[in-house]
Parts: structure tokens; sequence; C-alpha cells
DNA sequence: TGTGTAGGTCC
DNA sequence: AGGACCTACAC
């Protein structure tokens, strides 16, 4: 068989059809056993192709460049060869129009229909749009690039045929993110901390198993070693580059360089890749020295108004660059991870809830569960997503009809806000904040504003934003997924109206709607129906982290308290 | 001028 | 790693 990585092979063996910067065509009507492949070191085919080649360069001119670069050297006489081999076809080459070779040389006797025609279009390489001449990622784009740099330099002088015909056919390589880094969590640490910045995990990493950002360069078993260079750009277009500094192993000049060889391994991770931030005022002259080392992988250049970056969000952006047979240098990439947020900022960094009033709920429904988030954030993080699953739009109350909540209480008879608080003592965790609020009786929203001026601007926040409570989700679309039905009369004591009312935090009330029938007999009593969030014994700031681990064992029963 | 908050620093 | 603190700035 043929050796994949040398391009020698045994005269007679099979051999696949290979693509590669040249889009090669095999049309074979059919195959005849014991036929040679033009692909493989059969010389006196080589001869044919050279002598095709003369001829189009006669009749097609524009395609000079190939006849000149592709000069094919005869080692063979073989009769048999020579006669399979009149019936190959090349046809003019351009940029756009690819180069066709009939495989009916092939030998291969087993080939199925849909192994007969291989065709891969690839264009003219992309180089990168920037001024980093100095770097090898950095080259300008030929002014007539012909099928690109590996199709060109092939040369008899400097290659041996098969070599030249293996650049030809093998897949181009390619840069590829295998993981992406994980888009919350890590702060971005500034220069005056004095300490390492950390590092970016990757999204699939665990406390248990950490995992780094990780790239491959794809069909590049043939290359010694590849370049690959990774650094910090705007989140979106035109993805200039990022005032900040990627800090850490193999990094200066806030980008990281590494080399990869693909015979040992062709995948890297980035393991200790830290994001160093600069303080506003440094924005410019980070900048601008990122800019004169040719720091620009999109070529995005100078911009005026520093004010435009967002300074809590990143993407790495990675670039490789390989010498190909003939020792010219050519480059992968740029490509884009998704978007790093920094921790720290209250804009970018997941809500948290600190403190939660209760963490059980009446069966019966119609209560109401408080809570006191941080990282609230003010751009709209998950806000429509969650506005589309029909929770109460709590702010909207104040702006309407029945901006104090009479109406409302009107409407229903529900449990006294102490009630709410203290019914259940014996898992529900009073909190400082809260208790300020004691005094009142079942605060309609508005109510809030009547607290303390510390209370109110927290519980503020927590009801416009306590849908943002990024684990409900998976909670709430857990639930949905056990949800049985419950009929109305089957809950005890309650009623309809009471079930129609929903509850602040939309998994909670979902959980109620989950209660299984038979812990709604009607033997229960009013006060027996309270369902406990699993965990409920957890501190509030504690239960986030823990909605996770609970979430699989989530069956009705189990999850449920009868008190 | 008071207040809240984001940015930046310290521990 | 992350909370606390300080400061500058916007409103």
């Amino acid at each position: 068989m043929r050796d994949p990585r040398s391009g020698r092979g045994e005269p007679g063996s099979q051999c696949s059809p290979r693509v590669s910067a040249l889009s090669i065509v095999a049309s074979v009507p059919s195959m005849t056993s014991g036929m040679m492949c033009p692909i493989c070191p059969s010389e006196l085919s080589l001869e044919l192709i050279d002598e095709y080649i003369k001829e189009k360069e006669a009749e097609d001119p524009p395609n000079q460049v190939i006849a000149e670069n592709l000069k094919l050297v005869p080692r063979s006489t073989d009769p048999e060869l020579l006669s399979q081999c009149r019936a190959l076809e090349i046809s003019p080459v351009n940029d756009t129009k690819p180069l066709e070779i009939p495989l009916s040389l092939c030998s291969h006797a087993d080939l199925g229909p849909s192994e007969r025609m291989q065709s891969v279009t690839v264009g003219v390489h992309m180089a990168l749009p920037c001024d980093r001449r100095s770097e090898p990622w950095c080259i300008k784009p030929a002014p007539h690039s012909v099928a690109s740099c590996s199709f060109s330099s092939l040369s008899s002088n400097v290659l041996p045929v098969n070599d030249a015909l293996e650049a030809l056919l093998l897949p181009k390589p390619e840069l590829k993110i295998i993981e992406q880094p994980k888009q919350r969590g890590m702060r971005f640490r500034y220069v005056c901390e004095g300490r390492s910045a950390g590092s970016i995990l990757g999204e699939n990493s665990t406390d248990q198993s950490k995992i780094m950002p990780a790239i491959e360069v794809l069909n590049c078993d043939n290359l010694k070693e590849v370049k690959v260079m990774a650094s910090l750009v705007w989140k979106d277009s035109p993805y200039r580059v990022h005032p900040h500094s990627l800090v850490g192993k193999d990094c200066h000049d806030g980008i990281c360089e590494v080399t990869i060889k693909p015979k040992l391994k062709r995948t890297h991770s980035f393991h200790n890749l830290g994001i160093q931030c600069v303080r506003k005022k440094e924005i410019e002259e980070a900048v601008e020295k990122k800019l004169k080392l040719g720091i620009d992988p999109f070529n995005a250049g100078h911009w005026k108004n520093h004010e435009e970056v967002d300074m809590n969000v990143v993407r790495l952006c990675f670039q490789a660059c390989y010498q190909d047979s003939s020792g010219n240098t050519e480059t992968l990439g740029p490509i884009l991870s998704e978007p790093i947020y920094d921790k720290k900022s209250t804009n970018t960094s997941e809500l948290k809830i600190c403190r939660m009033n209760k963490e059980t709920g009446q069966c019966g429904g119609g209560e109401e569960v408080y809570l006191l988030c941080d990282k609230v954030q003010k751009d709209t993080y998950g806000v429509d997503q969650k506005r589309k699953r029909g929770l109460p739009d709590v702010m909207g109350e104040l702006s309407g009809p029945d901006p104090h909540g009479i109406e409302a209480k009107r409407r229903m008879k529900k449990p006294t806000y102490k009630d709410h608080l203290f019914s259940d003592l014996t898992t529900g965790t009073v909190l400082p904040a809260f208790s300020q609020l004691c005094s009142m009786e079942q605060p309609s929203t508005s109510e809030f504003s009547s607290g303390t001026r510390n209370a109110r601007f927290q519980a503020e926040d927590s009801f416009s934003d306590y849908d943002y409570f990024s684990k409900s989700q998976s909670l709430a679309s857990y639930m949905g997924a056990q949800t049985s039905e419950v009929k109305f009369s089957d809950l005890n004591g309650a009623q309809e109206e009471d079930l129609q009312q929903k509850i602040f935090l939309d998994p909670l009330y979902r959980y109620v709607e989950s209660i299984p029938e038979n812990l709604l007999s009607s033997n229960n009593t009013n006060s027996s129906n309270i369902a406990h969030l699993v965990g409920s014994s957890l501190r509030a700031s504690e239960y986030q982290e823990d909605v996770a681990s609970f979430l699989p064992q989530l069956p009705h029963e189990g999850n449920m308290k009868q008190t």
C-alpha cells in the first residue's frame, strides 16, 4: 500500500483517489481489474500526463503556470500501462474550474459507484490580510494565486514527481477548535493584581476533570511542524485586536505561540492560558503595541474610539502556519472561539441567587418566593428566552392599572407575607434582608417600595430579574418533561383560581403542577400539601450550586415531603 | 452635593 | 478564587 506521508507506493497496488488543492474528478465508467493507478508511481503514466499538459499548454496559454511548474519524470515503459494511460484526460484549470483527471486507469475493480467520483474544490489559499509580514501567518495573497501555493510551487527541480502529485492530491490542512473555551466563570486579571491570571478552561471541563481549550490541525500528517498562534480579538465583527492580553505558558506580547509536530500529535491543549486585562486608560497603548507587532488577525486595523471595545468579553483567535514540501509558507485560519466573558463584570457574569426567603411552597400555589440576586445584568442576556415562557412581568405591574396590588388582593386570599416566611421554619431560612420586610402583610410587588432602601433596591433587582436564575431553566425543563396532569379538583381544598395564580419562581410552580395524583388525595389536609424544593436544607447560597446535582434524581415522590 | 456603580486594587 | 475595599465618575 501507499505510504500517505512519503507518497511512495508499490506499483500495481490499489490506492484511493486523493483530493487536494486541485479538484480531482474521477469519472470511471468501468473498472478493469489489474489496471494501474496513475497517481501511484507509474512512471509511464506520468510521462503521458506531462505530454498532455504540454499539449494543453499550447492550447491554453493562461494556464501556463501549471505547465511551467508541473514537470513529470518518466520512469516506466510498461506497454500495458501505456495503453491505459492514453485514456487520461486533463482539462485546463483556472481559479474557478477544477482540474479533472479521469481515474480510468485505476485498478479499483471493487470500487462502488460512490467511490468512483471524487471531487473537492479547493480555492486559492486564504492568506491573512495583515501587515505582520515578519510573521509566517501574515502572508499577503499573491496577485494571481492559481490553485494555491502548493500547486504553483511544484517544480521538477525541487520535488520528485510523486511528492508533487502528493501535494496536489492530499487534503488541505485545516485548523479546527476541538474544545471551545468555557464562556463564563473566569475572571480577567489586572497586571496590578500581581498574580497568575488563571487558566481558561474548556467548555467541557468539570471540577473532577479539567479540560483545556484545544485545537487540532487536520490533514497535516505529511507536515514536519505547524506553528499555532492564539490572540484575543473583539467579540463582534470586525474582530479587531483586543487590548487585553493572553498570558501564561508560551505567551509573549499578549499572544500565545506553540509548535505542533503532527507526526507526534495533531492536537494541542492550551494549558495555563490566562486573560490579563488592561485599564481603560491603557487601551490605546495596548492596541498600538499589538498593531506594531503585526498582531491583527483580521486586518481590522486601528480604531480611535476606544469606548467601542467591550472590555468584558473577548474571543480567542487561532491562526497557524506551516511550510509545505517545497518550503513555501502556508497559513491556516484565522478561526474564532466562542466569546469568553469576564466573571467579575456584572454585565457578563452569570446571575447568582444569593438569598431566597423560602424553599418550600404550598401545593395549592398562590405563594410568592423572593430571591435576592447578585450579578444582575442590565443587558438582555437570556431575558427574551425566559419571557417567552410566560413569566409574570413584575416590573410591568408597577406601571400597570393596579400598581399597589389592591385589586389583586381583593381577587384572591393568600397567606400573609409573614406566613410565607415562617410557615415552615424547619427548612426555610429567613434572612436579614427579608426580616426588614417581615412586618408587611402580603406585599404586592409595589409594596416593596415601602421597605428599607437597601431592601427595596435589592428586591427590585431581584424581582425584575429573577427570571435570570440560570439554573431555573434546566430545572423547569426537567419538570416540564416530568409533569403529570393534575386536575384542579383533585387538590384538596385548593381552588382553581389559586392554582391559576402563578407563583414567582416558575420551576416551583411547575413543581407544584407535577405532583402525582396519589399525593393529592382527599385525605390530605390543606397544610399537608407542601411542596419542598429539593435541597431545601441547603442555605440559599448553596442552593444554586446544588441544582444540577439533584436534577437527575427528580422523580416526583422522592422529592416531595409530606408534612 | 449625594448617591450608586463600574473600574481597579488589595488581601 | 473571590470578596472587600477604594476611587473615579455619571447622574
